[in-house]
DNA sequence: ATAATATACTTTGTTATGCAAGATACTAAA
DNA sequence: TTTAGTATCTTGCATAACAAAGTATATTAT
C-alpha cells in the first residue's frame, strides 16, 4: 500500500483494509513497543493478531518509512526490537484519524437510513 | 468467511476484513438493490468499489444464504438482479452491528490512551 | 436493418495479505 | 546439557480486491 495512494481518492477503501495498520500506529503513538507487546495489547482489545501477520506488517511499515526500531535487551530472553513512529508515521496517523472518523460517519449514515424507515 | 466463525472468537478481526460486506448488508437492509445501485451508493459515501469486487462478493453472500435475488426488467437496458436480505442475512447484520460498535470502542480506547499522555 | 451507445452482469489474471505452522535464536534454570 | 520461556523471522497456502476484458440486452441514431 502506497502512502500517496492513501492520501488521495479512496481514503475509506484504504481505511477498510488498513484498520490493523491504523491500530499499530495508534499503539506506537502511545509508547514505543516490541512485537509481542503489540500483540498482547491487540489481544487485550479482543483483536486477535498472530505473529505471522504482525511481523511482516511491521517490516512493511518500516520499509515505507513509517517506523524505525532500536534493539533493547530483555530482562529475560532474547533482545527485543522496539518500534517507534517516525515523523512520516505520525503524519500518516493524523490522516488515518480523519479517514477513520469519516468511515464511522459513513456507517452511521447508512444505519440512520434504516432507522428512519423502520 | 464462515458465518459461524464470525460469531465466536475473533469478531473484531473478522470485522476488520468484513467492513465492505457489512456495508452491503446495511444498504440492503434499507432497500433491495441491484449491483450498479449499490456501487453508486458506496461511491456517494466515498467508498470506492468496482464491479470486479462487488459482483463476486454478492455471489459469495448469496451462496452463504445471506442474500437472495430476483430479476427485474429495467426501464432502459438489460434486466437487473435485485438482491435482498434473507433472515440469515438479517441475523448476521445484527451481529455485525454489535461487532462494529465494539471495534469503534476499541479504537476510541486506543486513542484515549494517547490523549491522556499528551 | 444495423451500427453505435448505454447499461448490466460475469470472468480472468495478478497481486497483496492474513494466517497456520514451523524455523531460528537467545537466556536462564534445572 | 537439556528443558522451558521468550522473541524474531520465514514459508506455503488460501482468500480476496482489483484492473481489464468479455458477454449480453436494450435503445437510439443512421
Amino acid at each position: 500500500m502506497n502512502i500517496d495512494t492513501i492520501n488521495t481518492d479512496n481514503v475509506k477503501a484504504q481505511m477498510r483494509k488498513g484498520i490493523l495498520e491504523y491500530c499499530i500506529l495508534l499503539i506506537l503513538a502511545n509508547n514505543d513497543a516490541y512485537a509481542t507487546a503489540i500483540i498482547n495489547e491487540l489481544k487485550a482489545a479482543k483483536m486477535i493478531v498472530v505473529e505471522g501477520t504482525l511481523y511482516p506488517l511491521l517490516t512493511r511499515q518500516k520499509n515505507q518509512g513509517l517506523l524505525n526500531y532500536r534493539w533493547e535487551e530483555s530482562p529475560q530472553g532474547p533482545p527485543r526490537k522496539y518500534y517507534m513512529l517516525t515523523d512520516k508515521g505520525r503524519a500518516l496517523l493524523t490522516e488515518l484519524d480523519a479517514s477513520w472518523n469519516e468511515l464511522v460517519k459513513t456507517i452511521q449514515s447508512l444505519n440512520k437510513k434504516n432507522n428512519n424507515l423502520q
